[in-house]
DNA sequence: GTGAAGCGCTGCGTTTTTTGCATCACGTGA
DNA sequence: TCACGTGATGCAAAAAACGCAGCGCTTCAC
């Protein structure tokens, strides 16, 4: 996109704080990515940018320049998307963002499913806890988010959600995996591998445990699934996870490659509300609709009575 | 605006719908032009117009395309006029589509007001009826619109509106001067002028006329204020006006240069709703925004009991 | 205190892109 | 049928963008 090129010069140096880097990146000397810059200015009628030793840095007029240009960049792609929908071509670029809860089995199955339809739409999936990725969506760096409790700002529109009760897990061989629900108080004195404080579970849980003053054995704090799965399996100590995270046989209680997971009572800890989205306002391209729309189907038919629409 | 100037040739070509006619008014060559278009297609990968002996015209890819292009216009306005806004110079341009109605005093009120404090911002202002207005809206020609009766589509948000009564104006020396009201029996074979069906005042008008079932002697039909004020004078003919249209001595029962204005009772016309709004989702510049502003400011002080906001 | 390194900026010759002229092929309407 | 107006194209000139070398400046390490 010929047109684009200057704006793309600009939001790139916006990026990497400096005109040399930026001109790195773009594969062209920094003299001529100056010059492109004060060319804009000059058109603008007013610096972007404060020069620094160090580098450049937006000023005001930059920072509303460049969230021009991002919107621009976003509502082209959209553009292109549809008339690309509508020659059939079906091609697309669709960017979420995702706590860790769906990273490993309802995002992948999703995906899979989408593209046996379309596979000339391609996925950039970024793993951040909420905040960041409603952060994300302001800053038209992605078009999709799936947050796990809970949402900040008021620019996060939820299309669908579904409740989520925390669930622990364990390998089968633990002394808690013969309940079929667990209370907080059969926590006590367990050896527990929590998420990090980011996480909408860990927020859930700190209801209740706080509720209830009960202090959890905290061996351990990850943001990671993977660790905290396969590290049940060598020592005797609980995770949390919700059903979405889980495969279908162990949310419904069936042990799979050693684990088992248990529900904690509603009672003790509350359930929480996943909730899928986009920036409000924002009209998104054909490819990020349509996968929205498959992603809130996968959903309902995976937990049927607890989707809202 | 170098960066804009393929998306405005484009934009420019598809209002001429002809590449030639557009060549000229931008005073390049055609075939520079042509090229222009033949890139931005390349690019994007399909063409945007069909070639037709006699010019062109947008295909469906190309009604996508050109509405990004006068998005991004009006969003890079906006960024201008905020950029400007926030280094104190003030300037701006603010485009307005109105009814007749307010052209006479109260835009030009406001508009003399508003450039006592910012006179580098700049006016457009066209005299469109309301569903022109709407439409100038939606295709961002225009920034606000000031709507008499009625609002036709949902995509118009009205952001203040005031009631209007409607008036009959005439020379003082009418027959129905003496009366403080008038009621529709009292216009049984008097001649009229009426405007134009597109208007506001008309449709209330037959509202009330259709109801009682009255025809009115309608000599001259006419969408001009300035005719119709003008000829009061030379017969004795009644007009029809709301309050805004007429200086404020004149709304209060007070004789203007010859001419009085007298309330038709609202048992026999209703009273109508003057609209204030912009295109629903849309972030004004904000120099349409200052102005939109001191708009209602002054509504609140012509008609102090009938705004709503 | 001093020198090296990194930054944005600028003069100048070169390369790339854009433009304008002349012209073609084609459809339309008198 | 033929003149007219349309968009497209080959080619040379004009214009814009680019890369190189180097300037002045600040920062940071020694």
């Amino acid at each position: 996109m010929r047109f684009m090129t200057s704006l793309r010069f600009v939001d790139a140096v916006a990026r990497e704080k400096s005109i040399r880097k930026a001109a790195e990146k773009l594969a062209i000397t920094s003299t001529a990515l100056n010059r492109r810059i004060l060319q804009i200015e000059d058109e603008i009628g007013q610096p972007l940018f404060e020069r620094l030793a160090s580098g450049v840095r937006l000023n005001t007029a930059g920072e509303l320049f460049v969230q021009h240009i991002r919107a621009q960049q976003a509502d082209l792609a959209r553009v292109q998307s549809q008339i690309a929908d509508l020659s059939g071509i079906r091609r697309g670029h669709v960017r979420v963002a995702s706590g860790a809860e769906t990273l490993r089995h309802f995002l992948p199955d999703v995906i899979a499913r989408y593209r046996a339809e379309h596979n000339a739409v391609t996925f950039d999936i970024s793993r951040q806890h909420g905040e960041a990725a409603e952060a994300a969506l302001a800053s038209l760096e992605t078009d999709l988010a799936l947050i796990f409790e809970p949402i900040r700002r008021s620019d996060f529109q939820t299309i669908a959600t579904t409740r989520q009760a925390v669930y622990c897990c364990m390998a089968e061989t633990h002394e808690l995996a013969r309940l079929e629900t667990i209370r907080l108080h059969h926590l006590l004195d367990i050896q527990a591998i929590l998420p990090t404080t980011q996480s909408g579970i860990r927020q859930l849980l700190n209801v209740g445990l706080m509720r209830r003053n009960i202090n959890l054995a905290t061996m351990l704090e990850t943001d990671s699934q993977e660790f905290t799965q396969n590290y049940l399996l060598n020592e005797q100590v609980v995770g949390f996870q919700i059903p979405i995270g889980l495969p279908q046989d162990m949310a419904d209680g069936r042990p799979v490659n050693g684990l088992v997971a248990r529900p904690i009572d509603s009672q003790d800890v509350p359930h929480g509300t996943l909730h899928i989205g986009h920036l409000r306002g924002r009209v998104l391209p054909v490819a990020a609709a349509k996968f929205m729309d498959l992603m809130i189907t996968a959903l309902g038919e995976r937990f049927p009575k607890d989707l809202d629409q």
